[in-house]
This record gives C-alpha cells, sequence and structure tokens, in this order.
DNA sequence: TCAAAATAGATTGTGTACAATTCAATTATA
DNA sequence: TATAATTGAATTGTACACAATCTATTTTGA
C-alpha cells in the first residue's frame, strides 16, 4: 500500500519548485541589478514606471500584485533615490501619482540590457521558455 | 523597427511571472496552513522534518534553498509552538539536529489533507502539472 | 445636503529572505 | 602540536510581503 505522507513530500509539490526556482532566479538577477543600483521589487516597480510614466499606486499594485504596504516603502526609495517623482492626483486628492524623473528615464538605457544578460544565465530551450510562460499564465488566469 | 525597451516590458519577462504565481499560490495555501497555525515557511521546514527525522540546520538549507538566516528564526518559532525540538550533536557540536516532538508528529495527520485540498483550488490539467513540474526542475539543474 | 459608505494610501506589526559578519567547534597543516 | 583554515549556526542590518488598522478624500443615499 502506498504510503499516505507520500503528498507532503517536497518534490512531489508543485509549489515548493515554483517557490525555490522563483527565489533562485531573482537571486541571479542580483549582480545584474547591482550595476543599476536596484533591488528586483524596485526594479519591476521601474518596469512598470518606464512602461506607463504615468501610474498611481493602485494601478501599479493591480499589475505587480502587490499592495500599498509594499509599495508605500519601495516608492519612498525609489523618490530619494531621485527615480520618480510622487504627486497627488489634482482630480482626486486620494491617488498618487507616479511619475518618472530625467534621472529615471535615463536609467531605462542602462537597464535595457538586463533581460538579454539574465537570458544568458538562464540558458532554457525557447520551447521551454514559451511553454513556461503560456503555463504560467493559465495558472494566473485560474487564480 | 522594433522598440528597443520591448523586453523591459513586464509581460515580456520570464522571472516576473514565475515570481508573481509562486506568491499568489503561497496566497492560496494560506486559508488551509491557518487551520494548522503555520505560515508556508513553517510549513516547507516541517516537511523536512516530517520526512527525515534527522536533520541539521545545514541538510534542510540545501534541500529548501535557505540559509541559517532564515532558518534559524523560524525554527526557533517551530519549537517554541512545541513541533520540534533543536538539539547540538553531539559528535560535532557544530551541528544543531532538529528533531520532531509527538506534538509536531501529530501534526502530519492534520497537514495531510493540505497538498489535496491545494490541488482543488489550482484546478489545473495534469499534463500542465506535469510539464511545470519537469520545466521547473530543468530550470533549477541549470541555476 | 449631510452623514454613512466606499476608496486610496499610509502605518503598524509580524514573518520571512539574504548578504555580511561573528563565534565556537573541528580539521588541516606547517 | 600549536596555529591557521574551515565549517556550521547565530547575529545584524536591510528590504520586502502582507494582514489589519487608520486616515483623508470622495461618493452615495436617506
Amino acid at each position: 500500500m502506498a504510503d499516505k505522507y507520500q503528498c507532503l513530500k517536497l518534490d512531489n509539490q508543485l509549489c515548493f519548485p515554483l517557490y525555490a526556482v522563483s527565489k533562485e532566479i531573482v537571486r541571479k538577477y542580483k549582480p545584474f541589478l547591482d550595476e543599476v543600483n536596484l533591488t528586483y521589487t524596485q526594479y519591476i516597480v521601474m518596469m512598470v514606471v518606464w512602461e506607463d510614466e504615468q501610474v498611481s499606486v493602485k494601478e501599479m499594485g493591480k499589475k505587480l500584485f502587490l499592495d500599498s504596504g509594499t509599495l508605500t516603502p519601495v516608492l519612498k526609495t525609489l523618490e530619494k533615490k531621485g527615480l520618480i517623482e510622487r504627486t497627488r492626483s489634482k482630480e482626486d486628492e486620494r491617488n498618487l501619482i507616479v511619475t518618472l524623473t530625467p534621472s529615471g528615464k535615463a536609467l531605462k538605457d542602462k537597464a535595457v540590457d538586463i533581460p538579454a544578460k539574465m537570458g544568458g544565465c538562464l540558458n532554457i530551450s525557447p520551447e521551454d521558455a514559451m511553454e513556461l510562460h503560456n503555463i504560467l499564465h493559465r495558472i494566473m488566469e485560474i487564480l
């Protein structure tokens, strides 16, 4: 008879490899992110601002799946670094609008190499990358 | 001509969906983990002890990809909860050995339902699950 | 129209993660 | 064999993550 605790083994979990791989990849990013003086969280926040130029904290939270408890301190740090500006919306004072400073815009050109460098590091086949991407999107739909 | 910043878009990243899905799944675990009064990190630590009964912090770190800076406080918490015991090895005082208490062993029977409950929540096809599992393992090899 | 509900961020408290350093125990080597 | 190098945990400091609460603003509905 099969071990009834089989399901509690790390190897048989789906969540654990996801958790582990995610952390390890973020760790792999570190040397490249160090060059632009950003943490991974700061990096993905900057990616949103690089794409949109004008984002509220609310919108950013939706895109990154992060709440204000996480974003507020990160945004304050990025503001201190001079990469973004935080201003209240004129139309609705409840909304805080994040915009890019010239310095923040300039950083985009330095950051543009990072994805390629990471790709070189990861070295997985394009088929696997595509397949993984699709599966993750499918899971995200469900969640 | 293609946008040279294309690669900096969140949607085109492989790491970000991994990071997001990983976090969201851990969040999905929460209600089930609350029932056994464990956080996700405490849960995977317990999974190692449930499997091995006798583990050093070093071995546990290798299995979970966590260092002593993370494990020490988690193990102390689990000890306070009465689920594990921490004792120095007689042969080599540098090694801290983690063992299961009766209470910790009893918890295993309550935890045995969690993976199935999570599976019901996730609702991805067995093919996707298998494929994801394989790809993640392949990536972990590379890292 | 004005008090109640809703909304957007900020704050607080707890629990990871991880780099870097420290410390004690063990092993290796000059 | 005494000292240097190594090893395994613990500690320290920084930075998330997130639940819960709080606050200020806007919107609603009696």
